[in-house]
DNA sequence: CGGTATCCGCCGAGATACTG
DNA sequence: CAGTATCTCGGCGGATACCG
């Protein structure tokens, strides 16, 4: 019998991109570290040990809800390690693992790339934008 | 006039958040670079040229909407030429650009780095879910 | 072949309120 | 201070149909 209704078949493909995630783990782990809000607190720890409070003041336009979950992700990951000092009031100090620390050396290098080339890619946006408006505007001649 | 209004107060916070993105254009940037497909499609053409469907072939999972996305942003962005063949049936080749060759340098070594590390990686991730597990347990005891 | 256009489900992420 | 819990909503991304 043959899987006929889309549903079916949606199920199974999406059975075996899972199944593709799996086996190919390590893409699985560079869409975790090539995150946004994972290079952005990573870099952030890259000064020394921060408190939570820290990070959320040293991150512009992060929400509490994201940099919690960001956190728990890499230090599951084991990337940093979370350091609980009870007293009151309680304070919570993360810090970069040796492996944090390596991947911070790599991601940083990102950042300085994304730094060092920004404008050249802003002109390119630019040339690209005005091609797309002469492009528009013959389309719309050709109409008319 | 105080701005009283939710919505108000929301709008404002709105454009600060939007004023900040464009002013700290590099975040914005880097948000682009370190996204999945780009990831993927850059690291494809690593090998070389590659017609669109041989892209669509080289890089499980991606839709067609999506691989044209990410090959219009990061075409803009003047990270890879598209190069139209006039022919029957038409062929369209993509290339990395000089600096999109650079940046597809930085992240295979992050690429590398994620391949490395995995095993530590998935160690500690077994290692965090056991504590996990353990502090729950604990706190249905305490519930008790 | 190499797209564009359109509809839509779903979930990521922000806002808000509450807790130890 | 450092979270957790809950709701809501925009938009990401998949499915589908159609063009040059």
């Amino acid at each position: 019998m043959a899987t006929s209704t889309a549903a079916e078949r949606r199920a199974e493909e999406r059975r075996a991109y899972d199944a593709f995630l799996s086996e190919c783990a390590s893409h699985n782990l560079l869409d975790q570290i090539s995150n946004k809000w994972v290079t952005l607190v990573i870099s952030a720890l890259g000064e020394g040990p921060k408190r939570y409070s820290d990070l959320a003041r040293a991150i512009p336009g992060v929400s509490q809800k994201m940099l919690t979950q960001t956190l728990r992700i890499i230090e599951r990951d084991g990337l940093v390690t979370r350091t609980v000092t009870a007293a009151v009031p309680v304070r919570v100090d993360y810090a970069l693992t040796d492996l944090g620390d390596s991947l911070r050396a790599l991601l940083g290098k990102v950042k300085c790339w994304a730094e060092e080339h920004m404008d050249f890619v802003y002109l390119a946006r630019e040339a690209y934008d005005a091609r797309e408006e002469q492009t528009a505007v013959a389309a719309l001649n050709r109409k008319s």
